[in-house]
DNA sequence: CTCTTAATTGAAAGGTCGTTCAACGACTGC
DNA sequence: GCAGTCGTTGAACGACCTTTCAATTAAGAG
């Protein structure tokens, strides 16, 4: 359990009786501002991902994070606020990872299988992830500034995926509507991860790919 | 605000200068067991849809049934199994409308697009019965009961729309994996559920209906 | 080494939570 | 009418919640 680090190691020192002149080993350790907010936004992401909102607690996080109770409230001004950061901590870490992905392809039809597969990679198709997004889908109706990081988030990756979809479109000289299949995919993908993370017993990530891949071929040709 | 009728009839007697001897109206009212557990189990359903599991307490769902508050622990041996019972009281709706929905027909197609058309009717596709679903499912994780009622579900659902999927490859001679295709349309639902519930303005049941039937059709034909 | 700064602690305040339970009183059967 | 049953109330309890803040003290500057 972590979080009473600090009278382990006060016992520790207290035992082998060092005398008090002498140099004793410091109660904490400061951090630099921004080393200290991520270090609470990640113990807050664990905390979500181990249980839910249930667990999103000062007091649960705090001892995640291994610091003191007060120390919350010196870098968020409040509960909310940590919440708005962790969303956008996981979001950001979506984004990285799809841009790296992204990096080397050019073709339209590349773009969108590596947005596929970044999707059901070992990164972001995980247990605790998932459980994260879920747990995070479940205030955005309830916190205006929840509410719209994720609109902005939603609209920047349907548009994303609608222009790729033009593309290939218009390269394979097909006639569709590209933020129509935009949508039916992103969908798709969020449906695919909301069902596996309350039950992964019933298909596997690969078989998530799959069904991805099926619909643009459908829809788009061979793929 | 409902909870203080109580209070508010006790006033209204007092006002009336009602002597004490004088039939008095009583401070509440018997209900049968059954009745009572609907009661507060629909008032709890209102508050999930209201204020998601954050407004799932004690004193709001009380409050929004008019009981007090000792009652709740009367007719549900705690939270998490007045939570189950929400949960099967939201499923039990669900199924009853796919089930009249489904009466009349008898053509495979026919049931695939009664599921679908009920997936996003007016009875079924609104914000604060979506806000609902949103709710349970960021609990499925946390609480073994619901678990286990949502993998009944779950499963039922996709190996319903399965047979109906094979039904019409046998009937029009085509090659696919039934469970594959049901899995997707599941997906294709619940993700669309859940993006319509996060923000109404991307797109209209309509459109939702739309992605589903062109799923269909990209993958049995005309639809 | 001393002074200064500000990161950190931990106790305390003030709520709200879920649950329990003794007392009340609305109804039923006699 | 009367008595018994049991659905219902509401106060009380202990646990836990978030936020505040005065005191502490680690660490950098002079």
């Amino acid at each position: 359990m972590a979080g009473n680090g600090t009278i382990e190691r006060l016992k520790r020192r207290e035992a082998a009786g060092e005398s008090e002149t002498r140099t004793r080993e410091p109660r904490f350790s400061r951090q630099q501002p921004d080393v200290r907010r991520q270090q609470i936004v990640d113990a807050a992401v664990r905390c979500l991902a181990k249980g839910g909102v249930g667990a999103f607690t000062v007091s649960a996080i705090c001892a995640e994070a291994g610091i003191s109770h007060g120390l919350i409230n010196h870098y968020f001004a409040s509960k909310e606020d940590l919440l708005v950061a962790v969303y956008e901590k996981v979001t950001d870490g979506l984004a990285d990872f799809t841009r790296t992905i992204l990096a080397g392809r050019h073709d339209p039809e590349d773009k969108l299988r590596a947005i596929v597969d970044a999707s059901f990679s070992g990164e972001i198709f995980h247990e605790s992830n998932l459980a994260v997004w879920l747990a995070l889908w479940g205030q955005v109706r309830n916190n205006p500034a929840l509410r719209a990081a994720h609109k902005e988030l939603y609209d920047g990756y349907r548009h994303a995926i609608g222009h790729q979809v033009r593309a290939v479109a218009q390269r394979r000289r097909l006639a569709l509507n590209p933020a129509r299949l935009a949508l039916s995919l992103t969908a798709l993908i969020d449906g695919l991860w909301l069902e596996w993370c309350l039950d992964p017993t019933v298909f596997s990530p690969e078989e998530a790919k799959t069904a991805c891949y099926d619909l643009l071929q459908a829809r788009l040709g061979a793929f």
